[in-house]
DNA sequence: ATTCACACCTGGCTGC
DNA sequence: TGCAGCCAGGTGTGAA
């Protein structure tokens, strides 16, 4: 699933492959994929049209394409399935291809949105007077752990200010970024810590350890996932790509912990799995009674 | 205000 | 072999 390393790949290609090129046409295949642009498939495609695209840009798990001139941005998640490609001329259309974006420089290949399950999409908005140029629509979304302006202290107060467990906050994209579950449960593997230990609880240096430890399994992801980025592909399918091999708690059940050897569990938890050592990552105590 | 459950979507896999 | 049902899970929405 693309979380923010895969996300921070595909942006580097659109850097390298899209930026600085113009709009010819897009064409929406699936009204789905622009459901989040209000105006309709039309509109979206008639405003793409003639657009010179500027530098790439990314937020968490979210990315967009601003154009100089009048302040509009392309704005792209890619959902659960979503693939971003650079394709060369003639290259037949994918079974799930969404939208098609071809440019004034035809012979550069053409960029397409293509997303079997349709979780993501693309949209227009306005340009903010925000000096980071942010769409309004992601205004909520913090700050992620690779971005200079993430505030570790913000994030720590917000951590034991709230009433919830550490997993749940890795994964609100308002307190931090970028984070989704295999991340989650890699940082949570490293920092020793229980997906259902409260934020309240945690101290200074936890947090700064659990941080670091997000920073740096996503570094190591971006690391392997970037070696296959030099081609005409914008490249991700959508999977860890080669780090998917290093991964120590995701998807791992009934395997060795590989610190301690204990097999590794997995349990269903909000829709979705928590991988875990049951041994390394202890359960919190339940919170005594007060009267 | 904060927290939480749920809908959305489709291909691959499991089990009967 | 075929088919029903489950599973993957990020995000927006609306309810509690």
């Amino acid at each position: 699933m693309p979380e923010l390393p895969e996300v921070e790949v595909v942006r580097r290609g659109l850097e390298r492959w899209a930026s600085g090129r113009t709009v010819a046409a897009a064409e929406v295949l699936h009204p789905r994929a622009v459901r989040r642009h209000t105006a309709g498939p039309a509109d979206f495609a008639a405003r793409l049209a003639g657009r010179r695209i500027g530098p790439a840009r990314r937020r968490g798990k979210y990315l967009w394409l601003p154009f100089g001139e009048d302040g509009f941005s392309v704005l792209a998640h890619l959902g659960m399935s979503g693939q971003l490609l650079i394709q060369p001329p003639g290259t037949p259309d994918e079974k799930h291809l969404r939208i098609r974006i071809v440019f004034e420089d035809a012979e550069g290949g053409e960029l397409r949105f293509v997303d079997q399950r349709t979780f993501g999409g693309l949209s227009l908005h306005p340009g903010e007077d925000d000096a980071e140029g942010l769409p309004d629509v992601i205004a909520h979304i913090a700050p992620d752990p690779l971005d200079p302006a993430f505030d570790e202290a913000a994030f720590h107060a917000a951590l034991r200010r709230r009433r919830t467990t550490v997993k749940r906050a890795l994964l609100d994209q308002s307190l931090i970024s970028g984070v989704g579950n295999i991340y989650a449960d890699e940082a949570l593997w490293r920092s020793r810590l229980h997906y259902e230990r409260p934020t309240a609880t945690l101290t200074r240096k936890q947090t700064a350890e659990l941080v670091s430890h997000v920073r740096d399994v996503m570094n190591a992801a971006l690391a392997a996932g970037g070696t296959s980025f030099d081609s005409l592909y914008v490249n991700v399918n959508g999977e860890s790509g080669y780090f998917e091999r290093s991964l120590d708690a995701y998807g791992r059940e009934d395997e060795p912990c590989r610190r301690c050897g204990t097999p590794m569990r997995r349990r269903a938890w909000m829709n979705r799995s928590s991988f875990y050592c049951p041994r390394c990552q202890r359960a919190p105590r339940p919170v005594p009674a007060t009267r």
